[in-house]
DNA sequence: CGTCAGGTAGCCA
DNA sequence: TGGCTACCTGAC
């Protein structure tokens, strides 16, 4: 079993943070799908043991090659992110296979991880090829072109997503996805707003988890109340204006800054006790008073 | 059982 | 640009 060192990771806080959907674990292992590959990896303090996959994918898909400490330097600006970035460090934005990318975010409007991630496991029985590991059976994701039954998109029970699923591949193809890369920011993301389905949100995520978009300051629903409570006292800000202020604030790796607020936000909710919850801004407030 | 969930499109002011 | 709502369906 091939091993390599590492410095700043945290394949937990990476793999558990909510941008990608198809891993499962099994005692201190984890099983990640990647499109057609199973990659079987565990880590014991700066020691990654994996398995299925080269290193050189391993480094590019953990993005171990990015310069860390420097980009945590860039979005810490205060002590609220400051907090986050400690408790988290060694999240990483991994490099998620584009394709992929587009379909399950277009299931993650108006559900949760966990109906995301039946929606994409059902879409692969249905759709992929099956793929083993030792042990480790699953199917792969399909490829673009290969979602081609619109009943089958809905017994993956997609319900009003099924429509976009449909036509996305019809759409999308590998070059496109790829030819995105050498637009600049907005030009991508207008180009994936053409896309049924695909609004400002999701082509945040798309950008900023599969291409390299790292400035990509995806407003969804959590970022917004940590956003509205700690940067702008409760005031009813736009969704819009969130998000400049995510890119001006935090600059080129605003995406970074995103998630550790994500994370950190996320998970101190789902810990408090939601029965003696009266409200999120409660909640909120309640971490604030943790720096 | 009711309510809600990583949003978007369409429609209106 | 901003505000509103329908939309499938599994989780909680």
């Amino acid at each position: 079993m091939p091993k390599i060192r590492i410095q700043d990771f945290h394949l937990e806080h990476t793999l558990l943070c909510g941008q990608l959907f198809r891993v499962t674990r099994q005692d201190d292992w984890y099983h990640i799908i990647v499109r057609d590959r199973i990659l079987k990896i565990r880590q014991r303090f700066d020691c990654l043991e994996f398995h299925g996959v080269s290193k050189e994918f391993l480094l590019h898909y953990f993005a171990l090659d990015e310069p860390y400490i420097a980009i945590l330097t860039q979005i810490n600006k205060d002590p609220y992110i400051d907090n986050a970035i400690k408790k988290y460090h060694g999240l990483r934005i991994i490099r998620q296979d584009p394709w992929e990318c587009v379909i399950s975010f277009l299931c993650s409007s108006a559900a949760n991880i966990p109906k995301i991630t039946l929606n994409l496991e059902l879409l692969s029985s249905l759709f992929g090829k099956r793929i083993r590991l030792n042990k480790f059976e699953g199917y792969a994701f399909p490829n673009p072109g290969d979602l081609n039954s619109y009943q089958g998109i809905l017994m993956a029970k997609t319900g009003f997503r099924a429509g976009y699923i449909k036509t996305a591949n019809e759409l999308v193809t590998e070059e496109f996805l790829q030819s995105l890369r050498k637009l600049s920011y907005s030009e991508a993301k207008k180009a994936l707003k053409n896309i049924p389905g695909i609004g400002d949100k999701i082509a945040d995520c798309i950008l900023l988890f599969s291409l390299g978009f790292s400035e990509a300051f995806p407003i969804d629903i959590w970022i917004r109340r940590v956003l509205q409570e700690v940067y702008f006292k409760n005031r009813l800000i736009s969704d819009k204006h969130l998000r400049d202020f995510g890119t001006n604030y935090f600059g080129k790796y605003a995406g970074y800054a995103q998630q550790f607020l994500y994370m950190f936000v996320r998970n101190s909710i789902l810990k408090s006790d939601r029965r003696t919850q009266e409200g999120l801004g409660k909640v909120i407030s309640k971490d604030r008073t943790l720096f």
